[in-house]
DNA sequence: AATGGGGTCAACCGCGGTCCA
DNA sequence: CTGGACCGCGGTTGACCCCAT
């Protein structure tokens, strides 16, 4: 689990904390606060540079430091705020009092990333569904809300905060009435600040108005019915994309 | 029982930002 | 303005755990 003892060329000790060296570094930091790591150590009679002790302090040491498992709330949260801001651990961390940046990171790569991705291909099978019905070309018709004006995948990738490889896997489940106060309370949402992968010629890079093609099954199409179905998906679709909470089971009542 | 491989997580490393002389 | 010191962040490493074979 730790790195085995070792010193490095100024003779410092790296590796696995002792539980004396814990409790000198706890003693100190209680009695005389952190106002300089660089200082800390020889203060505080600990053969460790600086660095080391502000992170055993503030993953570990510090009392407000929460240990054991996850919530499903604090997960969706991880989530949620992984989709908006990328991997800014720490500001994710300031959202979830008593967990730590480090903490948060690890529980990311070991259980959400798989998580998110695992729902990533779920939705994009969803918008392929969407998009296969959308160009059916055997049932062209009009759409009553083809002036509607969307978002484009332009307007939605210039927002990605950043270039990281693991915000590939940005789309993800998280309950998004928890965030986001939207009446689509779901178990999955996709964020359009994500720069998930977008197939070419995708979902995204149509706006939800469609001209003559419009996403509908055959049989309900022809009917006024249908056109008022047309009418509520595409606009329900739209303002979930303006408001941030497309997810997949919105997605899945509509189809 | 032995072992190998994946999962987990504490800790280290390197870089960039900020502050100050 | 510049350069050094320090701090904090995100990426990565590596040792231990656990389970399947």
């Amino acid at each position: 689990m730790v790195m085995a003892p070792c010193f490095d060329k100024n003779g410092r000790k790296k590796g696995a904390w002792s539980e004396e060296e814990d409790n000198k570094l706890r003693a100190y930091i209680e009695r005389n606060g952190h106002y300089n790591w660089r200082e800390l150590p020889k203060l505080a009679g600990l053969s460790r540079c600086g660095k080391s002790c502000r992170l055993r302090w503030k993953n570990y040491l510090c009392p407000d430091v929460k240990r054991g498992n996850y919530s499903k709330e604090e997960e969706d949260t991880i989530v949620s705020l992984h989709n908006k801001l990328g991997n800014k651990w720490s500001k994710i961390a300031e959202k979830l009092p008593g967990r730590s940046d480090n903490e948060i990171k690890n529980h990311w790569h070991a259980h959400l990333k798989t998580r998110a991705q695992k729902d990533q291909r779920i939705l994009m099978s969803k918008y392929e569904e969407i998009e296969s019905l959308q160009t059916d070309k055997t049932n062209p018709r009009v759409s009553p809300a083809k002036n509607i004006n969307v978002k484009s995948k332009e307007n939605i990738v210039t927002q990605v905060p950043t270039k990281s490889s693991s915000q590939l896997s940005s789309i993800s489940a998280t309950s998004s009435s928890s965030l986001s106060g939207s009446h689509y309370a779901t178990s999955t949402h996709v964020s359009p600040q994500s720069s998930c992968y977008i197939p070419e010629g995708d979902f995204w890079t149509e706006p939800f108005v469609v001209d003559n093609n419009s996403i509908y099954s055959s049989d309900i199409s022809s009917s006024p019915l249908g056109l008022v179905n047309d009418f509520i998906f595409q606009t329900s679709c739209q303002e979930m994309f303006l408001n941030d909470t497309l997810s997949l089971s919105s997605l899945d009542s509509y189809l």
